[in-house]
DNA sequence: TCAATAGGTAATTTCAAAAATATATGATGA
DNA sequence: TCATCATATATTTTTGAAATTACCTATTGA
């Protein structure tokens, strides 16, 4: 085969490819995943793919139903609100920790991760929506940052899960609450600063129902 | 092949199998896993193997290096504390939920389920330990119920699935507090039933942390 | 007309072997 | 002795095709 120009393995390669056009609607929700066009379009073997698709079942973005293949994960406004308390709870537990016990490198890690999610913000205001994903890698980055020393491998992983199915919704209702919720980040570094993380997890609690309450207005999520 | 004599498809089982065999640390921690080795243990063949060890990665149960293959995933007293704190933060915010929206199908459950370990641990305390499979699962079970009533589905498997790793760390240990547990899930019980979810996160809490205690001292896990 | 079934097609699941990569072995030279 | 490189072996990764199962269509009989 060729050889491999990228990082990792071919299926490596391609479970990125294909969790990503998930998350950002590309495979739209409820999609039935075909082995044999799925071969053409990421040009790769029906077992690499069904490595690949086995891997994405695990964490919920498509189901395997018995012997009639996968298709991708359906969404509704249920799933989407009780995704989203399950970030609230683990994030405001996150926070808490993290205020609690992050030294000064922490500190840094979080204004640098605003600075790049509000100079995306700021851009998107003036010229449109330029680059969506990018501003969304931004969005995961600075939410990651606060949490970032909670000290919990596991806390940690368990919350990047549910926060990528919490921004597939995001993705697919292209919400766009730009200033409102650019002032939350904003808050929400200045507590970090602050170390007062009962009002911070006001902040989120606001923060994460606004994005539901307006994914949910687009109406493209029964 | 052969016919299906069992339930779903053979990579399923094959799934179910390992799985279970990592759990119930058949399958050492650390331990390379040979695909040759394993297609001659479980009858299958590689891309069956590769596509249900990809899946285990995804659960962190096993982990797959770049190049280098599969091995089960390593334990450490450092992981179980964090899987122990992660599952008590997911379990007492579920059994808060619980106590308040249960309903009497709800109770049943919950006194079904604590029937059943009950008597197993019974059983146990007599005869010795007979089946711990069996066992665990009821303790399972039992937690399981306590949490039902919560209402979010993703809580239920985000705690299930943090839960089973808590349970092989128990199985490796081999630990047996048999005694101090069985009367911990009784006052679970009579806590569910009193709805007094506040008395029943200190007991929680005690109860898982008197499991890692126990597993810790018995020095098997560096 | 409708239900049931048989036959054919499409899709999934499983396998075994080829290609690619890593690991071990041993020889060579400083 | 030790490091380095080349060769050989072992293991993983990927593929394409066979075996199995599901799905669709049309025919038959009531």
């Amino acid at each position: 085969m060729a050889q491999n120009t990228d990082e990792g393995t071919t299926g490596e390669r391609a479970y990125r490819r294909i969790r990503g056009d998930i998350l950002q609607g590309r495979l739209a929700p409820a999609e039935k995943l075909k082995l044999e066009r799925l071969k053409e379009d990421y040009g790769v073997s029906v077992s690499t793919l069904r490595e690949v698709l086995s891997r994405l079942s695990s964490e919920k973005l498509v189901v395997a139903e018995g012997q009639r293949g996968f298709e991708v994960a359906p969404v509704s406004a249920e799933e989407l609100k009780d995704i989203a308390s399950l970030r609230l709870l683990l994030e405001v537990h996150a926070i808490a920790q993290s205020f609690q016990s992050g030294d000064m490198d922490w500190e840094a890690r979080v204004v640098a991760a605003h600075h790049k999610l509000a100079a995306m913000e700021d851009k998107k205001k003036t010229e449109g929506s330029p680059d969506i994903e990018t501003w969304k890698r931004y969005d995961w980055e600075f939410h990651q940052a606060l949490i970032s020393a909670c000290g919990s491998r596991e806390l940690m992983e368990t919350h990047g899960a549910v926060f990528d199915k919490y921004l597939r919704y995001q993705m697919l209702a292209l919400t766009d609450r730009g200033e409102i919720a650019a002032r939350e980040h904003r808050q929400l570094m200045e507590l970090a600063l602050n170390r007062d993380a009962a009002k911070a997890g006001e902040v989120l609690k606001a923060h994460i129902n606004g994005g539901v309450e307006h994914a949910l207005a687009v109406g493209r999520i029964v």
